[in-house]
DNA sequence: TAGTGGTCTAGACCACCGG
DNA sequence: CGGTGGTCTAGACCACTAT
C-alpha cells in the first residue's frame, strides 16, 4: 500500500491482471485472499471483490468459496459477439438495405427442427424464406421457422414489407438463445439466391431462441462468400 | 415495495428484465432512476447499480449520466464464446489427440500479415504450420506467424512436440486478441491434409493477438466440414 | 449547473465448501 | 466448523452530460 489516491475497482482489476500476465502468478497459481489484497493495496475489500469478479467473468481466474481464488490452470479463450439486425447491419456500412421474401408457408414443424428443441410431440410453425440484400446484391438468404404456438400473432402479419426478425425483435422478446456458426457449400438453390457458383463455401449462422423454455424461432442464415464475423475481447 | 425479504442484485436485475421483456418498458423507453427503483422495491442504491450495470453489460439497455438508463431502442444479440485450446477440445469429446507439425520456417512477415497488425517496418516472424486430428482423423489445419521480435524464444523450442498453440498460451500471455470467421473452399494442399475433397467447405477461425500493442501471432485455423462452433448468451 | 449514474468505504451477515 | 467469497446497506463524494 503506498498511494494516497482511491484506487477504483478497474485499476485494482488491471493490477491484478497485470501480475498474472507478468506471470507474477503462474497459471492454476493461489492468488492472494480479497481482504489481504485489500489491505496491501490500500481499499476496501469490496473494491477488491468488484475486480475479482470480472476478472472471473473474463474467465481469467477461477473463484471458489473457501477454496480462494485461482488463475485459470487450463486458459480459454473468451470473446463477446455483437450480432446486428441485418438491415442496421448494411445501413451502418453505408449501403442501401434490401428484403425480399421468398417464401411463407404454416407447416407441421419438421422433424429435425424439433429436435434441436428437444420436442417430441408435433407442433405447427411458419416456415419463411427470404433474401436480404446490400446495395442491390444478395446479402445473405434466411430460413426461419417460427413456432405459432408461442407467436400465434405472426400468423397476420405481412412478412413481405416488415422482415419476420425485425418483427419479431420489436413484438416478441426472447430470455435466452444459442448460436452456432459453421461452413457449408451451396446447393443450387441457395446459388441461385446468392448469386454464386453451385458449391461456394458460405458462412452459417444458426439461431434458436426461446421464451421461458417456450420456442420461439430457429434461423438459419446463409451469408454470401467473404462474409466474416468478428468478436473480440470486452475491455 | 412489498418485500421484506433482502433482495439480491441478481433479483433485482431479473426483476428489471422480465419488466423489459413483458414490455412494460418497450424499445428505447427511459427507465426510473436508480434511486426510484431502490425506494420502490425495498433495496439500496447500490444493488439497483448493480444489477442496471449488469442489463447493461449485456446490452440490453443503455445508460447515461444525467441522461439516465434508455431500453436499447436497437436491439443486439450478444453472445459469448468460449474456445478451448485445440488439444483439450478434443480431449473433452473422449477422442484422442494427435498432432503432427508441417512446417516451421523463419520468414521475412508477409505483407499481408503485416498490414492486419497495421505495420509498416518489414519484421521478422516464424511461419508454423500444423495439423490436429482426433482419433487418427484430421482435425484442422492451422497456419501461424510469430513475430519473433515480440517472442524471440519460440526460436529454440522443438515445436514438433509441443504445439505452438500450447507453449504460447502457457508461456506467452497476452493481453489482447480479436478473432473473426468466416467460410472458404478447400484448395489442393488443404485438401490433403484434412483428407477431404478440393473444394469443400472449411470454417476459418482467424485470431490476432498481442501484448501491450505489440504483435504476438496471427494464426487462422481451418476446420474440417461439419465442424461447428457455438455461442450462447451469458446468464 | 443541476441531475443522474459510478464508485468508495466500513461494517455486517450470509453461503458455500475444504480440511 | 472455520475460512473465504458474495452481498447488502447507508452515506458520501465524484464524473459526466443534458438542459
Amino acid at each position: 500500500m503506498v498511494e494516497d489516491q482511491k484506487l477504483s475497482w478497474q485499476a485494482v482489476r488491471d493490477q491484478i491482471r497485470g501480475d498474472i500476465l507478468n506471470r507474477i502468478y503462474g497459471l492454476g497459481d493461489k492468488l492472494p485472499k480479497d481482504a489481504e489484497i485489500a489491505v496491501r493495496l490500500g481499499c476496501a475489500r469490496g473494491t477488491v471483490q468488484r475486480a475479482m469478479q470480472d476478472l472471473s467473468d473474463a474467465g481469467l481466474i477461477e473463484r471458489r468459496r473457501k477454496g480462494g481464488s485461482h488463475v485459470r490452470a487450463q486458459p480459454i479463450v473468451r470473446a463477446t459477439l455483437d450480432i446486428p439486425v441485418t438491415r442496421r447491419e448494411i445501413e451502418s456500412r453505408g449501403e442501401r438495405y434490401g428484403y425480399h421474401l421468398l417464401g411463407r408457408e404454416p407447416v407441421p414443424t419438421p422433424r429435425h427442427v424439433m429436435k434441436k428443441f428437444g420436442l417430441t410431440d408435433t407442433v405447427p410453425s411458419l416456415r419463411v424464406q427470404c433474401v436480404h440484400s446490400a446495395d442491390g446484391h444478395p446479402h445473405s438468404y434466411e430460413d426461419r421457422w417460427i413456432f405459432t404456438d408461442t407467436v400465434p400473432e405472426i400468423r397476420d402479419i405481412d412478412l413481405s414489407v416488415v422482415s419476420a426478425n425485425e418483427w419479431l425483435v420489436a413484438h416478441r422478446p426472447y430470455s435466452g438463445f444459442d448460436m452456432s456458426f459453421y461452413a457449408i457449400s451451396a446447393d443450387a438453390q441457395l446459388a441461385q439466391h446468392l448469386d454464386v457458383p453451385r458449391g461456394a463455401s458460405l458462412l452459417v449462422i444458426e439461431r434458436r431462441t426461446w421464451f421461458d423454455d417456450k420456442p420461439i424461432t430457429l434461423v438459419q442464415s446463409y451469408n454470401r462468400p467473404g462474409y466474416q464475423l468478428t468478436a473480440s475481447n470486452p475491455r
